[in-house]
DNA sequence: CTGAAAGCGCTTACAG
DNA sequence: CTGAAAGCGCTTACAG
């Protein structure tokens, strides 16, 4: 016994009407010749049957089984629901699924979910690496989301020159002291990010970066920065290299009694969800999603059009760069002239 | 002409072996009865050829996919990468893959998410409905997590028990007057964790209930909620139907130089990623979502397995509830005796 | 413009 | 214990 479909095939609409397959086939699809009076007699009959193809059938034959696979090398990062979003939108415009796999714990992990999506039977995937992982071609297209830098990438945010748009910003508003703040020193996206800032910098402003691995003690309570400390040193400008860490520095800074964008400017990376709602709202840059997934999408749609031995290649060779978008909020204000806190208060 | 796949099929296998495509599969599925020696030899000739079996004609003929469908009601909802995290690891646990839908936008859009889901053809489905949509039964298996106020539903976080245990914990604290915080009251599961509070208050305690529906106004910035009047009040315990509320009072606390929680407490739901990691660190409620996302796929499973014609029914009648876990960090303290601020710290 | 037929890769009764 | 054969639903050259 052959298990049942639900629905109407082809085959039933075929002899309800007293065609053949073939027929509704190219009618359906608008592929073969069939005259407009055929072609408007089927497509209203499936219509009304509520037809609906079936993908194995067609992903057997043709070889394709219209979905992409997103490699994330952490579901939990609050960047995901941006990606998975601006993916599946791009993806089901395209024509496509998309079908998620989480490459959390160790890097085999990685390797692991790539091979899940294959067995699969992807068309193609877009991966967003983890650290610094290199992707060993995997049987089938491969959109990789980095940062310019790593070479291979297909498409990526400019993150450098989001870095040079904060410094640039903080330049403007007077600030001469940026305590860059990052929490992993082996990531590509904030080494870029923290490069721009540095390479944004005028003459007369200096900057220094800390580098906070752990984000929470083991109690499960956050650890604290010492920045109210780093704000006596002179520092004004607290350049956060993604959203999470400018919460925290935000979080951390007010419990201190020090004010912002009073007396200290604090700005982010990402435009996370929190980020227009805290208060200050914050001061961020943007990337540019839907244009980032849609480059990555339409790459692999091609590669997997043109190429039809699913040959694992890494889609391009130069790195499409999207331009980051600053948002300026409440977060970062002009800086206090140092050491004359007091007078100024006085006014 | 007819695409080529790239790796081998059983054909292959069974040609360069010698022996049937029928004993090939009987051998590597472990179904028909096969010899020892001969499963031995096709299984290590399968390996070392990198044999692939094919989910397109495998889904053809058995008529099951192996998919499973995930429909939020927006991705960009700070909780879904927890779900999304969840559902794969237990879908995968069950053989399952995981195709995502976003059913972002008005209502219709949940209709149309769900349909493209089963045009891909998938299994079954896991729905976090939106608002108050009742989803009217698509063309397989669904299992619906919302609430378990919300019938019809599968499985679901017990929101009312977690309400109650933030009662019961800032009731512990000496708080007599909460101020509850939502952003939607037409929300079930928001309406089910304030009803818990109310219901855990102990004789003395009152609360009152303020639903922000904004939480950005037209310049992206947050609006202020006006928590230091409520203080002044006298209100000692803010307790928000979510975190991304909590993490607004509690900015927006200190911003107004209120300190938390040495004058009040906040509270929160959820355990989102910046909960443990903002100063001071978010009191919250966890949903065992691990726990939630098993009994949501090993329902859908069952149905799917038990269900050989895929009707598309609900997948339980009585909604299974598991049990959320206070989490007590830093936010959360003490009252302080109303109007006696000024004199404690005077000590 | 329309149809008959092959075949994508797999699984499953059934026969030997 | 092993194999021959049918058939899941579709698309695509090819013949008419």
């Amino acid at each position: 016994m052959v298990s049942q479909r639900p629905g109407p095939n082809l085959s039933r609409i075929a002899t309800s009407l007293g065609v053949s397959v073939a027929t509704v086939s190219n009618a359906l699809s608008g592929k073969g010749r069939v005259s407009e009076a055929l072609i408007e007699k089927i497509r209203s009959h499936a219509a009304e049957l509520g037809y609906v193809p079936s993908q194995a059938g067609r992903a057997l034959r043709t070889g394709r089984s219209g979905v992409l696979g997103l490699v994330l090398p952490d579901i939990a990062n609050p960047l995901f629901p941006k990606i998975a979003q601006a993916i599946e939108f791009a993806a089901s415009a395209a024509g496509y699924g998309v079908l998620i796999a989480d490459s959390r714990g160790d890097i085999s992990a990685q390797t692991e979910a790539i091979n899940r999506l294959v067995e699969r039977g992807v068309d193609g995937m877009v991966i967003v690496p983890r650290r610094a992982t290199r992707i060993s071609a995997a049987s089938c297209p491969v959109a990789v989301i980095d940062t310019a830098s790593t070479p291979g990438n297909t498409v990526a945010a400019d993150h450098w020159q989001g870095g040079r748009e904060i410094a640039a910003h903080l330049a403007g508003l007077g600030h001469k002291q940026i305590l860059i703040i990052g929490n992993n020193h082996e990531s590509n996206v904030q080494n870029d990010r923290a490069g721009g800032i540095r390479a944004g910098l005028q003459p007369g402003m200096r900057s220094e970066t800390l580098w906070v691995e752990r984000l929470e003690n083991e109690t499960g309570a956050g650890c604290r920065l010492g920045l109210a400390e780093k704000a006596r040193q002179g520092f004004t400008a607290f350049a956060a290299l993604s959203d999470l860490q400018a919460l925290r520095a935000l979080t951390e800074l007010q419990q201190e009694g020090i004010s912002v964008p009073a007396d200290v400017s604090v700005t982010g990376f990402d435009d996370l969800i929190w980020s227009p709602v805290v208060t200050p709202s914050l001061t961020t840059v943007r990337m540019d999603m839907d244009t980032i997934a849609e480059i990555a999408v339409s790459a692999l749609v091609d590669r997997i059009n043109e190429n039809g031995t699913r040959e694992g290649v890494m889609v391009t060779a130069e790195t499409e760069r999207v331009p980051m978008q600053l948002i300026i909020r409440q977060s970062s204000g002009p800086a206090k002239p140092a050491q004359k806190t007091s007078e100024m208060e006085n006014l």
